[in-house]
DNA sequence: AGAAGATAGCTTTTT
DNA sequence: GCTATCTTCT
């Protein structure tokens, strides 16, 4: 280890005696490096156990990668140190003590569909219209709850009394099924810790140090956890920068790390403010930019390094267009010998991302998408994986409803319904319900069949005997899953079964690395992430903001730098939020190290219609002489400077007075053409007319509706 | 029971 | 423009 490739303020930290400390890591001033070099640091010069240290990292990538890292430093001791996601560190030691919380040590963990379902469920059970409560906003509800630590009786006071019987039926059932949703895996560590004095005393004792990186995106659950390991030693080190909380939304408490210097008294601080990944215009950009946020520690970001190019701004007239100019100056870049692997594209959603892909296809360069729809949340990836949960636990009655008639075993709703109250009768799970109800044969024929050919499809598995492959392998050609795909073709079913294959020799490859058994690799998949997949190849990579923090490319193109879109449309009601928005585009623009390039369009197709938008506000919070600004001139856009973030009129029904969207209409002087916007209160319409390009007329002057 | 057709709601971000 | 869910028809 070589203390001397290190700055003065990173030696600083490595070195730092105890804990508290609070180091304010800077974007790109070598977070990684020094924490890294610290638990190395730790161990041979400090003489600290490897497995007496505790290092949580946002991502099991971010986990990984330290490891790897730690390795070459190491060796094999670095195996030991523990280290990865709150979750998987929580997993580790609940699946040890599950029985002390009365779960079984293979409990399961539900993910936010299945955490849906169930509630859904719940609100069913109950009698209650699930329009008056949809699953998805009471699922936020209860989320919210449990990762700002507030006890949920004492939030619904302010709700409906029926809220708290939906909660508790949903923990119940939780309970029952033997899972846990993500938030319970934390709250249950907590609880464990607080009801067995003697288990936290041991990791207590046990950890020499607790480090959290990433610490400005943990909640209020994480931190009482951490406290709870902390509290008595004093023993924590912590790594963040306020400037790249992006996660309120999921709970994440800025006060965790504005507030450190109050909730640890002896805390010590240690700002990291050299830059070493980015020019000094890119950063002057970013820092500009920041500076507009009030609620922030105080920092002064700089670099050594050159100049560099200013950062281009390039307004599009189209979505179309703005993606057309990416994929031509990425073209460029190849033609100067960069390398694909180093360029990314950014966006602030999901949707923007359509028009950058289909460009760049047709263009034939390589490029991966990370996130969107996920491997994991395909419906056939879902549904194998349903049949091998119910596997490993039969009491898992999400996975049930699933899979029992996919494919169809003519168990319909009747049938369910059936199967339902039965075991709410018997107090059982609905496949034990359904076994039962096969063995005495209380269902009609023709249900009774596929009954109990599922039964014994389950049944004829055992986790004792076979591995995670031979049962996967089994499941998928008994359960008679791919022949439905095959019976009916189309691309579509050919992907989906290229899919499964996929999925097959994944297990393949973990029963032959990893572990054998089915419960592990269960217990594994849950926590994968998008960004643990991201591979270092040949590729342009193309993914929303969040998912980019941590990582930095030569070249970003930060697209979509529309008004409304970033800073959302939702975000727009508060400050706090939209300080987050800027945060976001800071840690946008704070990944590039050679060049930024920053797009919109004035014209972008969303929710299947054309949207028109204004520049981003965070435009001009750069300044102009950091910017190479490049505007497409089409006159006619000129005149839509109008802020138009309005619903789709989704009637179809005829109504003079009205224009909709998509519309066809004929204007005798423009000739024929269709309703790209339309405003009620100001009655102007937008028509684009096949023969001279996009217009905004006022009602009085509207064109007729042709008739189709 | 199951397929085909109709409709609502979505698009902020994810361990 | 997409998909998950609801409705209607066979």
């Amino acid at each position: 280890m070589n203390l001397q490739l290190l700055n003065e303020r990173q030696r600083e930290a490595v070195l730092a005696e105890k804990g508290p400390l609070l180091i304010l890591a800077g974007a790109g001033s070598g977070k990684t490096k020094t924490l890294t070099t610290r638990i190395a640091y730790l161990v041979e010069e400090r003489g600290f156990l490897p497995d007496s240290i505790l290092a949580i990292t946002f991502t099991n990538k971010a986990a990984k990668e330290m490891k790897k890292r730690l390795r070459l430093e190491l060796g094999l001791d670095a195996n030991k140190i523990w280290m990865g996601t709150f979750h998987s560190f929580a997993l580790r030691i609940l699946r040890l003590h599950a029985e002390k919380i009365g779960y079984t040590p293979n409990f399961i963990i539900y993910d936010s569909y299945d955490q849906k379902q169930l509630v859904k469920s719940c609100i069913e059970e109950l009698g209650l219209s699930s329009d008056y409560y949809p699953s998805a906003s009471v699922k936020s509800i209860i989320n919210n709850c449990k990762s700002k630590m507030i006890r949920f009786d004492e939030y619904s006071k302010y709700l409906d009394k029926d809220y708290i019987d939906i909660y508790e039926l949903y923990e119940k059932k939780l309970r029952s099924s033997d899972s846990m949703d993500f938030d319970n895996i934390i709250l249950n560590l907590v609880k464990l810790f607080e009801d067995n004095k003697d288990i936290l005393n041991y990791y207590v004792d046990k950890f020499s140090e607790v480090l959290v990186d990433e610490y400005q995106d943990t909640n209020r659950l994480q931190y009482h956890l951490v406290n709870l390991l902390t509290k008595k030693k004093g023993n924590l080190v912590v790594v963040g920068d306020d400037n790249q909380s992006i996660y309120g939304w999921r709970g994440a408490d800025i006060r965790n790390i504005m507030e450190f210097k109050k909730d640890y008294k002896k805390a010590n601080i240690i700002k990291l403010e050299q830059n070493y990944r980015s020019t000094k215009r890119i950063l002057a950009a970013a820092n500009e930019l920041i500076s507009n946020n009030k609620n922030q520690h105080k920092k002064e970001l700089w670099t050594d390094l050159d100049e560099g190019d200013k950062v281009v701004y390039y307004d599009a007239s189209s979505d179309r267009e703005e993606a057309r100019y990416v994929v031509k100056t990425i073209r460029k870049e190849i033609s100067k010998r960069t390398r694909l692997e180093d360029i990314a594209i950014l966006y602030r959603t999901h949707s923007i991302s359509r028009v950058f892909e289909e460009a760049l296809r047709k263009e034939g360069i390589d490029y991966q998408i990370i996130g969107g729809q996920k491997f994991y949340d395909r419906k056939e990836i879902k549904d194998i994986l349903a049949y091998l949960r119910l596997i490993v636990n039969n009491k898992d009655d999400i996975s049930f409803l699933r899979v029992v008639n996919e494919p169809k075993r003519a168990i319909g709703k009747t049938t369910i319904e059936k199967i339902t109250n039965y075991s709410l009768e018997h107090d059982i799970s609905l496949f034990e319900a359904l076994e039962l109800m096969v063995e005495n044969a209380e269902l009609p024929k023709k249900s009774l069949a596929g009954a109990s050919e599922f039964v014994s499809i389950i049944k004829a598995c055992d986790t004792d005997e076979l591995d995670a492959y031979d049962i996967v392998s089994r499941v998928v050609n008994s359960s008679g899953y791919i022949a439905m795909l095959e019976a009916k073709k189309s691309i579509e079913n050919s992907t989906r079964i290229d899919n499964i294959s996929e999925l097959v020799s994944d297990i393949k490859l973990f029963t032959s690395e990893e572990s054998s058994t089915l419960e592990d690799y269960i217990a594994n998949v849950s926590l994968i992430s998008d960004v643990d997949t991201i591979d270092e190849s040949k590729a342009i990579t193309l993914m929303t903001i969040h998912s980019a923090k941590g990582l930095e490319y030569k070249i970003v193109f930060l697209v979509g730098f529309d008004d409304n879109i970033i800073p959302s449309y939702q975000s727009k009601d508060s400050s706090t939020k939209l300080e987050e928005e800027r945060r976001l585009c800071y840690v946008a623009m704070t990944r590039a190290m050679k060049k930024l390039y920053i797009t919109r369009a004035k014209r972008r197709m969303k929710f299947g219609s054309l949207m028109y938008h204004s520049p981003s506000e965070f435009i001009s919070e750069i300044p102009v002489d950091l910017l190479d600004e490049i505007n497409v001139p089409e006159s006619l856009d000129r005149e839509f400077g109008f802020n138009s973030y309005q619903k789709q009129l989704q009637s179809k029904e005829k109504n003079e007075n009205k224009y909709y969207v998509s519309q066809t209409v004929r204007h005798d002087k423009f000739g024929l053409g269709k309703v790209v916007s339309y405003h009620d209160e100001t009655k102007i319409i937008v028509i684009a007319f096949e023969e001279g390009g996009v217009k905004k007329l006022h009602v009085d002057f509207a064109p007729i509706i042709v008739e189709d």
